[in-house]
Order: C-alpha cells, then structure tokens, then sequence
RNA sequence: CGGGGCGUAGCGCAGCCCGGUAGCGCGCCUGCUUUGGGAGCAGGAUGUCGCAGGUUCAAAUCCUGCCGCCCCGACCA
C-alpha cells in the first residue's frame, strides 16, 4: 500500500485520556478511535493486526478439529430464562425490547444459542464428539469500561464449545484446545503462562486462564520456581499448615477496654501485639445471611475461597445494619465468642492457643481466647489469599507473583448448561444421556492490546512478526529525487509481488518524519532508500526491534526479506 | 453506585480565583527555501468555551441542574 493513500492517522501528542501504554499506541499509531464509553472503531491499520490474530486462531482451531460457525448477537430472553441466567448475569447483560416489546440481550457469550443449536441437532452418541467455534462481537455492559480495548464494552471474541458423550471425551476435548491455545498464543508472540483459575459464575468444575505477564495487567497470578504450579491469585491454594505454631499455655478469657480501637493495626498499636496475634472476624453476607469468618490478624480473607466454601450465589463484606444484627455491635468489634451465625476459620487459626478478638461490644476487645475453648468453629479451611512468602502447595518450593492480562479461559462446563437446556443424546444402549461441554474463549483485541503492552519501546510498537499489519515499510528519504523514487518503487512492486505486505512511504515528508512513524507503527524491517548507499546500488534494512542496520545491493533485497520472513524474523 | 478530576480549535493545553475584544503549541491550508530522525520564514483558516437554565448592563469565568469523559473504589465469565 501507498503511504499517501493510507488512512493512517498518526499522532505525536499522548491521548490524555489513555493510560496505558498500548492503549496510548493504539491511538497515536492510527489504530483505534473510540466511538463512546469502552466503545471502539478500529481503523485499518488496527484491523490488520485483529485479522491476523483471527487467522491465527482459525488455522489453530481448525487443526484442533473445531468448525466454525457465526451465531448471532441478538438473542430472546426466553434461552436466558432457560439457563437461569436471565436472573442471574445481572446488570452486565444488555436487555432491551423490540417493536413488539419481547425481550432480548446483546450476547455477551454464547453458551444459551450454541447449546440450544446443538440440542436439536444431535440426537445420538454417534454425532458426538463436536466442537464448534466462532469470532463474533460480544456486548459486556461493564461497569467501568477502561483501559481502553482491554476491557471494553464492545469487544470481538472467539468462543469455542464442545460436546461431548462422557467425561473421559470431554476431558480429550478440553486438552485438544488447551493445545492449541498454547500453539496460538506462541503464535501471536506472547511470554505467556496458563493458570488454574476459578471458574466463577460461568461454573463447571474446572478452568485454566492463559496470562500474559505484564505489569499493567489487571490479574495477579502465582506460579512455583521449582514445580509447575501456576493460579490465578484467587484460586491459589494454601497449603495447610502442618505443626501448631503457638505453644503459649492458655490463659482465661478476659475483657479489655479499647475505645474506638477498630482496626487490626489500632488493636496492635494499643496493646502492643503483632497483628499474627489477633484474629479478624469478618462478617460476611452470604445470600443476605450473616457468616462470620476468622482468620490470623496478619492475613487476609480470599473471598472467592469463602463463596465457594459456602456454596453461595453471593457474597459481600456485611453491611453495618447487618453486622450490628449478627454481633449487637457496630462494625470493628466483632468476635468469634458468643456470636450466633455460623463460624468459619481459616488454617491459620489451627493451632492458635490464645488470641485476641473483638468482643462483640461496643469499644471492648477479649484477650486469651482460646479456640475451641471458648467457640466452636463450624470448619477450618484455606480462606486465605496467598503470600510470596507461602510454599507452593504442590511442591512446597518458593512461589513468585506477577501481575498478567487474561487472553484467553479455557473451561470444563460439564453439564451445567446441557441439562439446565436439556441437550440430550441416546447412548449405544438406547439411553438418554445429558452432553459434556466446554467453552473456551479468546480475547481479541485483548490480545494485540497484550502483544503490545509485551512488544513496545520509547519510539512505539515493535510488532511480533505474525502479527504485524504490514511486514515491510520502504521509505525512500526523499521523493523528490527520481533515482530514489524509482528505487524504492521498484522494490515495493517486486516485494509486493511476492506477497509481501509492504508499505511503501511515497509522502512527500522529511525522512524524519517518515522514520518516525515507521517506527511508531512497528512495522518489522524498514528498507530506507537513500542518496549515499544509492550510489554504491545499496539500500539499507533496519530491523524494528534491533534497530540493526545492514546495507544490501539492491537486488538482494527479495531473498533477504523473503528469507526473513519465512523464519519469523 | 461512592470518592476525586476534567470538558475551551483536529490533538495537547492556558485563560476561570478577581465577569468586560477567546489565546498558546502541535496539526491543517498557501507560497518560498529546505530535504537521513517529527525543518525555517511569511501569510491564512478553524470555536455554539459540553448542554440547559439562572444572576448581571455584560458570563468561558459566578450559581443551579443535567450530560459526557478519565482515575480510585465497589462490581465483574
């Protein structure tokens, strides 16, 4: 493509309101423009670099034995009403009425239609095992849209889903496709990491995120030095600890005056304790249920951990009418001794033969709490949010944190959907049978977002070969000068002939100008077209990343950028 | 939804306290010079100052309401 035809509009001046740096890219390198709040166009430029993720997953998809298909965006409230889901996706899910005022959301996943696609096209185990995929727009309404197409409103997908006759297919099914996320994701040119995850509203017993690490990612995640353990923070395990710890002899109960002391940090202060002396009692909402849940006062609850623990639908810090009902005191003096909800520990209270805690009295804290003792926990369990400082709890080794970007979400769905749905099939005996699903989404944007925020410098983007929307740009240093002109158009038509995607930068610009948008925009090898090396029948080739310079006669240029092509730079 | 910030030319911003002719840089247009890392000179175009009310002789500026955007939090497949 010409640069003078190009709509390609850059910029120089930072979008104030882009935080991020691929955000910030995106803008300046002409790729996106946003239409409204988490609501996006992508210019040309952008949509290269989408359509060639998108090639990516189909080739990987369909190598996988997955077919594509293209569901629709619109769907009838009555599929969500089957699912349950109607009810339960809350606010996130767009509804609105039509003419005839029936309701209908803009899908913001596809589970409802591909199962119900699927439930009245196979009948029988002989048409299973199948899994289909698309790319399609999906409609969030989150609530706060940000970081530009990272986390969007609007925002393009590819979701796969399988069907299977029994666990042991679907299992086969799931590891088919966390294979060829890991060939995409290698692929596209991602230091990626997939991570056990919670599965989270979505349900089904098992799920792996793909992450790349970055630090401006919204995830933190935890992964061991010496094993292959790696979680979602949420999700990592604590292992539980083995040998009681404190071998203080109990002492009796006894209460202690603590004006307006709220805080673990004001308790520690006014006592003089170490917060690993005090226990916090948190009291929770579970479904609009007071539980109470303690754990060690210098570790904090996972409330993820808790939700599941308690099976609940949901799950928040009580409110203060709430607390004051389940404790008889306002918010900060709440214990474990005496209270009336249920009780649930975290294992860092085993072991623990005196501590202390609030009193459930105003302004009145309780020291040499014995656990046991002087209350009764309902059970212990890992509720906790893991520390660097924790052993990994498959291996025991040291763990690491880092913060990362979900791409992509693999997830064994198992029958949550098929039975709710009733996708049913007739096994060899001639028994009805419910189907085994999976999904297993894709981030589109999200991913050259990440593949940005991974691959930039202090000059722009340094595009991964595959992902690059034009390979080659040929910039000749001044237009005006025939020989140069005619040199560089010569080689923009044998490279384009060759199928190369090749800019070539015929505006009449100062170089300057052209190499800086050159290497704002990334494109991976810069042939410059100049008078001095014109002279020796040379021109020069810059790599993007490197910015290594090497001179080439000009007849070189095909097999030299052919060859660099062909094995990914 | 709670807290904070911001809406002035295509982009980045000043002006607002203390009311009185709407400005700067970049970009854009024209001409000349220049031509290997965002050129120089000269000339030029561009604004319902987010919207609606109010106060005032007079509002970008003060007051009220609304809308939009950004950040933090809550929330979240």
């Amino acid at each position: 493509m010409r640069y003078s035809e190009m709509f390609l509009p850059t910029g120089r001046e930072i979008p104030s309101d882009a935080e991020l740096i691929s955000h910030q890219l995106m803008i300046r390198a002409g790729m996106i423009r946003k239409l409204t709040g988490g609501i996006y166009s992508y210019l040309p430029f952008g949509y290269r670099a989408i359509r060639k993720v998108e090639q990516i997953i189909r080739e990987e998809m369909d190598r996988a034995g997955a077919q594509e298909v293209f569901l629709p965006m619109v769907q009838p409230a009555e599929l969500w009403q089957e699912s349950g889901r109607w009810v339960h996706y809350g606010k996130e899910l767009l509804r609105f009425r039509d003419r005839h005022e029936r309701e209908y959301c803009l899908g913001p996943t596809h589970e409802e239609v591909i199962t119900d696609l699927v439930r009245h096209e196979i009948k029988t185990y002989r048409q299973l095992p199948r899994n289909l995929y698309q790319i399609q727009t999906k409609f969030r309404d989150e609530i706060r849209p940000r970081f530009g197409v990272m986390r969007c409103r609007e925002f393009g997908m590819k979701d796969a889903y399988s069907f299977d006759a029994d666990e042991a297919g679907a299992e086969i099914s799931y590891q088919k496709m966390f294979e060829a996320y890991k060939r995409i994701f290698t692929r596209c040119g991602l230091n990626f990491r997939p991570v056990e995850a919670d599965s989270g509203a979505i349900g089904g017993s098992f799920s792996h995120e793909f992450m790349v690490i970055a630090d401006s990612g919204e995830d933190a995640i935890v992964f061991c030095g010496a094993c292959h353990y790696a979680a979602n923070l949420e999700k990592a395990e604590v292992a539980k600890p083995d040998q009681p710890e404190n071998t203080d002899p109990p002492l009796p109960i006894e209460e202690i005056h603590t004006p307006g002391v709220k805080t673990i940090e004001e308790v520690c202060a006014f006592l003089r304790v170490k917060p690993g002396e005090v226990v916090k009692t948190l009291i929770f909402s579970a479904d609009g249920v007071a539980v109470a849940v303690l754990i060690r006062g210098d570790q904090e609850v996972n409330e993820v951990k808790v939700k599941n623990h308690l099976g609940c639908e949901s799950l928040e810090l009580a409110p203060d009418d709430l607390i004051l009902a389940a404790t008889g005191s306002p918010r900060g003096f709440a214990g474990a001794v005496g209270i009336k909800t249920r009780i649930i520990a975290d294992y860092s209270l085993l072991g623990m033969t005196r501590c202390i805690m609030g009193a459930n009295r105003e302004d009145y804290h309780l020291r040499h709490v014995k656990p046991g003792r002087d209350f009764q926990v309902e059970a212990h369990a890992d509720l906790r949010v893991i520390r660097e400082t924790d052993p990994c709890p498959r291996c025991g080794g040291a763990i690491h944190l880092a913060r990362s970007i979900e791409v992509g979400h693999v997830f064994k769905l198992g029958t949550k959907y098929s039975k709710a749905m009733k996708a049913l099939y007739l096994d060899a005996t001639g028994r009805e049978q419910t189907m085994i699903m999976g999904c297993y989404g894709i981030g589109i944007g999200r991913t050259v977002a990440a593949a940005i925020e991974a691959n930039h410098d202090s000059d722009g983007i340094v595009w991964p070969l595959p992902l690059a929307p034009y390979q080659v740009i040929i910039t000749p240093v001044n237009v005006n000068e025939k020989s140069l002109s005619e040199t560089a158009n010569r080689i923009y038509d044998t490279l384009k002939d060759k199928g190369v995607e090749v800019i070539l930068d015929d505006r009449d610009e100062r170089a300057g100008v052209k190499f800086k948008d050159a290497d704002l925009i990334g494109i991976p090898l810069r042939i410059t077209v100049g008078p001095k090396k014109l002279a020796e029948g040379k021109v020069e080739i810059m790599s993007r990343r490197s910015k290594e310079v090497i001179d080439l006669p000009i007849d070189a240029v095909e097999a030299f950028v052919l060859s660099k092509i062909s094995e990914g730079m």
